[in-house]
DNA sequence: TTCCAGGGATATA
DNA sequence: TATATCCATGGA
């Protein structure tokens, strides 16, 4: 599916890769799509991603780290076949072709998603700009030398010391590495940290840990769901468990094209 | 239980 | 064009 050549990644089957869905699909908040390119920062790494007639290239000093972090190993299209049993999910699929789910650093998704709570996308870029900008680099070194302060001058808001106060529980030793921990296990740690509650503590479990039975449960999930069940349960967590009863392994992919599908189509667009 | 805390985008009047 | 609402979490 991909090879290696120096400092390029070539993907030669790019029906499952499109750069412009991904950056697109609420994962990422430190990328921009451009035609002729686009560039793509995490942790202290950088990529740039081209699309050509028949290849996508991937220019990149760390190859390996950006095939890990594309998750390049795994078969996108038999995951969109074994969700096209669901008939909710088969038009989303279809539609969603070219999304993957990101394997992204465990602290700056973390970061980054606790600045994205109650937030929209383009404040959300601009504050973890700040953020990294500040911090001269993204680990937990540079990290911990910033205080509350630096974070309400970085536009973070009310969020602010909700950062201070992970980041500082992270530099004191809380382990940050729940890639071999069963998903309810690392939920219940992620939750131990100040701004991450359950929406957030699912997407990091998918976007960072490859956890794929959780399901986030946002507005836009919320209005999917009320399309599928006519119930009342309009809690994050019954509503997640509920989904991820359903789609089992599969709920985290179902969750990005359902998410992706819906808001791009507006369907539903108005207020509930 | 209910309210509030940035601020940018989006919906509504 | 002006105003209201949305957004996910924690703390009062």
């Amino acid at each position: 599916m991909y090879k290696i050549k120096g400092n390029s990644i070539i993907i030669e089957n790019k029906e499952d890769f499109d750069i412009r869905k991904i950056i697109d699909s609420g994962q990422l908040f430190r990328a921009e799509y451009k035609i002729d390119g686009s560039i793509i920062y995490s942790k202290n790494y950088k990529c740039r991603v081209k699309e050509e007639e028949d290849v996508v290239i991937i220019e990149t000093e760390k190859p390996q780290y950006f095939v890990n972090f594309f998750d390049l190993e795994t078969d996108y299209k038999k995951i969109r076949e074994a969700l096209s049993i669901f008939p909710e999910a088969k038009e989303a699929c279809d539609f969603g072709i070219g999304i993957r789910i990101l394997k992204q650093d465990p602290l700056e998704t973390v970061i980054n998603f606790i600045v994205s709570s109650n937030n929209n996308i383009p404040r959300i870029k601009k504050i973890v700009k700040n953020i990294y900008e500040g911090a001269g680099s993204v680990d937990i070194e540079g990290l911990k030398t910033l205080d509350t302060d630096f974070f309400l001058r970085a536009g973070a808001g009310y969020r602010a010391s909700y950062l201070y106060k992970t980041i500082r529980k992270i530099s004191e030793g809380f382990d940050l590495n729940l890639f071999d921990v069963n998903t309810p296990l690392a939920r219940n740690q992620l939750l131990e940290l100040s701004g991450i509650g359950p929406k957030v503590a699912d997407c990091i479990l998918l976007f960072a840990f490859s956890k794929s039975d959780v399901f986030p449960v946002d507005t836009w999930i919320k209005k999917v769901y009320s399309n599928i069940y006519q119930d009342n349960i309009n809690s994050i967590i019954a509503i997640s468990a509920r989904l991820v009863d359903r789609y089992k392994a599969l709920s985290g992919y179902a969750q990005q094209y359902l998410f992706y599908y819906y808001r791009e189509n507006k369907i539903f667009g108005g207020q509930r």
